[in-house]
DNA sequence: CTGTTAGCGCGTTCAC
DNA sequence: GTGAACGCGCTAACAG
């Protein structure tokens, strides 16, 4: 086997011209495949040696100093806040999936604390997961500076930087509504925590639609959860285990709705039957449970997403606002529910 | 509110050393707080107006250019395979608790194809996850060209690189000998992908003890699945319905054995009385449940793993091995047995 | 048509 | 406290 010239230090272009006995800008034509306006450029027999040298170093670019001069550094940073959630995973993966082909690397900030990082970090496109209050000055600031910013949020307005929202309060309340058919005894179960994937709003949609329906709220069948899977199993527990438990449950994150559907099935409920779930955000665990998740949430949002932010990574587009209109998705966890099989 | 001289672009040290009225050498000196051999250097008026002028213009110093001439980056990256996995997020936090205090910011890396990656993007520290058969070489290539990696690998030697072996084979053996004192039908819940965080000496541990202990393996005891948590729960659901169940699993991962605890709670089991469980890893989540899950694991891993992957991104430390001893947690979930109490 | 020269764009750092 | 070189890869303008 070949030392191929291993010397302990990264080849630079330079290492390359010179083992290849042509000039460093040879070099850079041959390897990135561009010249000037379009002819050509480079002859074959130099393309060979120029590639040949290159492979006997180990030659690859360092894209560091690439970005200096191009201001691109063929990354995007996807700021996500709940790693664990699957929404963030989902994330993820409709941007690797977009972003693979036009030779984009998608890192991962797992930090909340983007706007120190982004301050000195580069990438052709960012996207942020959630602002906080005392964050909404920087996203300006960071988008004069020339940060491409995608962010997700229901209330911001675009400012120099891309806005997503997924509005979810009118979808929320469609899904409220639909347990309303064919239930009075309807509880929510929703993280303490206010802020991150699931604002306020979600849980507005439970006291306005049945508000509107002249239901009195029950503070019992409120269930806070700290956010965990395994708080919102307890949760739907307590909830599922009163005298007169709900038979209805209206989760306002699908993970939130998948351990109602466990802790249901742990008590020996039947499940589109003893009591209806429905859940927040259509995501695809969800679809693929059994029973399958009823849920509202935006169509093809992930993959649409990651289009937006690598289609500013790469062209020069002005920022806009994206706006997902949500719907409701009835599947075997709440049915539909006529007059005849109504619960109460 | 002043505009603070937004013009769109980023700010550069030039600009700082023009409104300062300084060189950049001097912008430098100050905002990096460092000077030659240690003398003062700048005086304070000076260094006020420097400050006063970054403040003003919004000033941060691009990162990318720095790595170019210090060949630091203050960035770690973290390679991780399964960012579902309770194990990655453990690393994540752990990394990112260790690195805050040291302006160290970690880039998680989702993909599984880190080596083209590595090949262009620089970090102080690499931390990769899993190593594929055809991947070994490029570890000493890019070991060679200077990229300080921190390997998880059983088997793999160190080369230029750390290895953290972290061996489950003695540890899951302990696991299973464990379960062998109060029962014969033990069960093993194990993913079919062989790789990932459990390779198959996990498997190999339960074998090889059942035969020591000269039991015969029963095929129908050994529950594979896809990988997914919701598989494992089916998977476990199965053993748990045979007419002859087995009245102990061994789960090769702490979060199968998780799902095994739902699905036998789900079919009315005692565990930890009409079954046991065992599972693989000592992850938190094992932990904190009810009942608390017996398990096998190193001890402080991803504390001392965050420490190790620090210290090489900012020392110059020889590469090593690092080795973790497994203990075993007996917990609720599989307590332990007297010949009064077993289950045979 | 092929290849080179020279200088850019950053922040850092040495010698004055 | 400064001027200027440095490290990297890219690329406009030029020479053969």
């Amino acid at each position: 086997m070949a030392k191929a010239g291993s010397t302990g230090v990264r080849p630079t272009i330079r290492m390359v011209a010179e083992l290849a006995g042509v000039s460093t800008a040879t070099v850079s034509y041959v390897l990135s495949g561009r010249r000037g306006d379009g002819g050509p450029g480079v002859s074959d027999p130099t393309a060979e040696k120029v590639k040949a040298a290159a492979e006997r170093l180990g030659y690859r670019p360092n894209q560091a100093a690439r970005a200096i001069r191009t201001g691109r550094t063929n990354t995007v940073i996807l700021s996500l806040t709940m790693l664990s959630d699957p929404w963030s995973l989902s994330v993820i993966e409709a941007v690797q999936k977009a972003a693979g082909p036009l030779g984009i690397t998608p890192m991962i900030l797992g930090d909340a604390d983007w706007v120190k990082v982004l301050g000195t970090q580069n990438a052709d496109a960012v996207f942020v997961d959630a602002v906080r209050e005392d964050q909404r000055d920087d996203l300006r600031k960071l988008a004069e500076r020339g940060t491409t910013l995608v962010v997700f949020d229901e209330t911001l307005d675009p400012d120099g930087f891309d806005v997503v929202r997924s509005i979810a309060g009118p979808g929320c309340r469609m899904a409220v509504e639909h347990l309303l058919h064919g239930h009075a005894r309807l509880a929510c179960l929703t993280p303490a925590t206010v802020g991150g994937t699931s604002g306020g709003s979600r849980y507005r949609a439970y006291s306005g639609a049945l508000a509107t329906a002249g239901i009195t709220e029950r503070e019992d069948y409120v269930g806070l959860f700290d956010g965990t899977t395994a708080g919102a199993y307890a949760a739907a527990t307590r909830l599922l285990s009163m005298p007169d438990r709900p038979t209805a449950i209206y989760a306002t994150t699908d993970y939130a709705a998948v351990s109602a559907i466990n802790a249901a099935q742990r008590l020996g409920l039947e499940v589109g039957a003893d009591v209806d779930i429905i859940g927040v955000g259509n995501t695809v665990e969800g679809e693929r449970m059994s029973p399958s998740l009823s849920t509202v949430g935006p169509v093809d949002f992930f993959d649409k997403l990651a289009r937006r932010l690598l289609k500013r990574a790469t062209d020069h587009v002005d920022p806009a606002v994206l706006d997902f209109p949500w719907h409701l998705f009835v599947r075997e966890s709440a049915p539909h529910r006529s007059a005849a099989t109504r619960l109460y």
